[in-house]
DNA sequence: AACAAGTGACTTTCGAGTAAGTTACCACAA
DNA sequence: TTGTGGTAACTTACTCGAAAGTCACTTGTT
């Protein structure tokens, strides 16, 4: 027994000339699209951000999109595992030099901010509060967070047991504002795209030193 | 000439029990959306709140938020008025008494956290990356975190100045890092809900003092 | 009676996701 | 060298669901 599926032409009498390969292979269009797609959700926020717009402005339509990264989520956790695995990587190198305390935060600014300097708005990615928090999404995020949260809780403690702290709050607290000062540099940093990565270090390096002299008066 | 207008009935057989008005005056009602709404939208985000949601947890339908807001836009600028209103006089206050550098940072800190007291997720809406930077919503982001930062840029550049440093970049990064600050202490304060105002305070007294003694070795 | 406070059930809009195709390219046969 | 068929790359024009927004009405209060 055989089955004959008989496929029905209903072109609507369009004019589909447009379609058809432009001769792109698959995966110099995914990290293409890949690019465009991180810088649009890390400018907009994952909640915020349109797939048709994306696709516009890769000069491609939505269906692709869909074809090679199947979902919406599926996109942003692509994007999150490109920039997410650089990143870490990365802090986790330096983290195993031998810094420590104040001198190790600048250390990893100055890291930070060399591996960041062709691409400053793959940080943003792991702090878009629209995103989900569950599924694929959560878990990607989660995962490079709780790798860079690590080192930093891990060079913060070091620095407040210097100081014979050790209270649990505290050191959480200030994790926190350690994660948000880097933060605050890059986002600065997308604000002024003209700035290389040396100026924005010799820039923490001053803001440092400005803050040291006025506590020491 | 007149012309008559028939309105059909047309009551779908439906049972309509419960409309009506429960005999609570406007101006209560609307307070009590405004409060539900703010911790919403400070929760979820703009993009990702939904005004059914917000309709039940105050126990009210969603056309009287329409009634009362006319759009989403209106309720979510309804939220940014009253607590930019609330946060940036006191902290106007605060910046008319004779304190300089950091202490005046401390003394900025402790105010915040006792006008936040009551509701710690007001500051939030206005760092909301989903909301619009357009229209409305915009306009009034932008006036309250203007006014805000006219401050904070007015501390840090007297304590800038006090070591000698005028560069207008390094004022504008310093600001944005202090701001930055703050808003990381609120958001770990939102994550600790049990700690009180003076609780906040203290534990900011000990970690500067954490920073400083490093700094001196 | 007039009006303020309130609602169920609808329409509209917008964006995620899909069905059903078109067209270029390339390997191989003649 | 030139057809030919298989596949990879690509599109238009949809569906569908969820959330924004509206209509026509009801009911308590004064």
């Amino acid at each position: 027994m055989s089955t004959r599926v008989i496929l029905v032409t209903r072109t609507n009498g369009v004019n589909r000339k447009k379609a058809g390969t432009k001769g792109v292979p698959r995966l110099d269009r995914e990290s293409q699209i890949l690019n465009v797609a991180a810088e649009e959700f890390a400018a907009q926020g994952y909640a915020a951000t349109n797939l048709a717009v994306i696709a516009e402005k890769a000069g491609i339509s939505k269906p692709l999109i869909y074809n090679y990264f199947t979902s919406k989520d599926g996109l942003f956790t692509a994007c999150l595992d490109q920039a997410g695995a650089i990143l870490a990587d990365e802090i986790e190198r330096i983290a195993r030099e031998d810094t420590t305390g104040i001198e190790r935060g600048m250390r990893t600014l100055e890291g930070i901010f060399a591996i960041l300097e062709p691409q400053p708005h793959f940080w943003r990615l792991f702090f878009d509060g629209s995103a989900p928090t569950t599924g694929a999404i959560g878990e990607s995020t989660a995962h490079y967070k709780d790798r860079i949260t690590k080192l930093a809780e891990e060079g913060v403690t070091e620095l407040m047991s210097m100081n014979g702290s050790h209270e649990p709050l505290d050191i959480s607290a200030m994790t926190a504002v350690w994660m948000s000062i880097v933060d605050a540099l890059v986002n600065w940093w997308l604000d002024h795209p003209d700035q290389t990565a040396e100026q924005m270090t010799q820039r923490c390096l001053r803001l440092l030193n400005a803050l040291f002299a006025e506590a020491s008066s």
